[in-house]
DNA sequence: GTTTGTGAAACGATTCACAGCT
DNA sequence: AGCTGTGAATCGTTTCACAAAC
């Protein structure tokens, strides 16, 4: 399959967000720049985006705007649920547990871990958290989709590794470093330092 | 000034992470070379990041590792401390507001407000909760540079206006809703769904 | 000999503009 | 007449390659 721009996934999600609330507000169809204009970008960057998967529209007419989520959901593999594993219990981890927006877009927590016996068996959520030494027999039992990794940048590493030779084929990342994973495998970063930063850059930059 | 690239940055963000590596390891001078393979690009991006700023290295040396680093934290902006107010004191602003690495790294949050009345009151990490009715006052009294949005969405674009009148420069935006604000005010979104949607699409790509 | 700094080339993404369908 | 789908043009970023500095 071409070669699909991260930035075009993206804009992808954000336009299935906005068919939603188009859908719930009773349109039946959509054109093209309607979508550009909710979010901020241009209605030919939108059929652009969708004619990488195919020629969804109608000339003169638009989107059918249930068919064309159904579509994206498809295009997006939103069409089924997923499984994940947290590996790290800590503030940010637990939180994650807790946000009750994953579940509700199709992402389920099938277990969390920690190596502070401390926070071992705490729930959150209804997810117990797993002694990280139990991490590799789970990973064979629950065959998750997803890995999420919440603990401190210098167990990054390790567990990432842990989780690629457990069989997880995405990962998601919250610790301050730099992952190495096969190419068979997905790597998303979300670092909040470095969004800080690049804030810091733009205020510093401004005032000259 | 010449408009430096988003990628651009976050590399320089990186490569001043790998400088402090450099300098508590002892070295005194680095190659681009070592700089690109740490942070898994190449050398020639490490010069060319570096050349929007000045020539801060010498031809067959490489760059001074604790010079360079003060260059970059000027650049960056991260000679100086910046006061955050955190709106939204959610599962994830908890976590936030608890997470040493701010701190650490010059980012001090001076505020946290809820519209929630249970909430109002606790205390994280020494910062109390306040009633986000108190939010105009507060942003002028304590003029931060910095305002974090971890409100639902629907509540986000009209906390984003209240921080923008309130001189509030920068916006680090969590929650799942794309916000407008003026030219001068930079914005960095951090969606958790977009990132587990890309992962469900490279999942969905690689199944064919 | 080594490594920087930088124009030029290559690549990739966005925008333009219009032919073609409804 | 209205709007999509798309090749061509533009714009921005990365990579190449080499002269200059040490």
């Amino acid at each position: 399959m071409r070669k699909i721009a991260d930035s075009t996934v993206r804009r992808l999600s954000l336009y299935l967000r906005y068919l939603e609330e188009f859908e719930t507000e009773g349109q039946a169809t959509v054109s093209s720049e309607a979508l550009a204009t909710r979010g901020g970008t241009t209605s030919a960057q939108v059929r652009k985006d969708l004619s990488f998967f195919g020629s969804f529209g109608k000339r003169g007419l638009g989107y059918p705007v249930a068919e064309l989520g159904t579509r994206l959901r498809d295009i997006l593999g939103l069409s089924r649920r997923y499984r994940l594993v947290v590996v790290g219990a800590g503030k940010i981890g637990s939180a994650l547990a807790q946000y009750r927006g994953f579940r509700q877009r199709g992402f389920d927590i099938v277990a969390m871990f920690d190596n502070d016996g401390e926070k071992v068996g705490k729930l959150y959520d209804g997810v117990a958290v797993r002694d990280v030494a139990d991490l590799d027999a789970v990973l064979e039992a629950e065959q998750p989709d997803i890995g999420v990794i919440v603990v401190p940048g210098d167990q990054a590493q390790a567990v990432a590794e842990r989780l690629v030779r457990g069989g997880v084929k995405a990962i998601l990342n919250f610790a301050p470093a730099p992952l190495q994973v096969p190419d068979d495998v997905s790597l998303k970063n979300v670092n909040l330092a470095l969004e800080l930063e690049a804030l810091s850059f733009a205020l510093a930059s401004q005032r000259h």
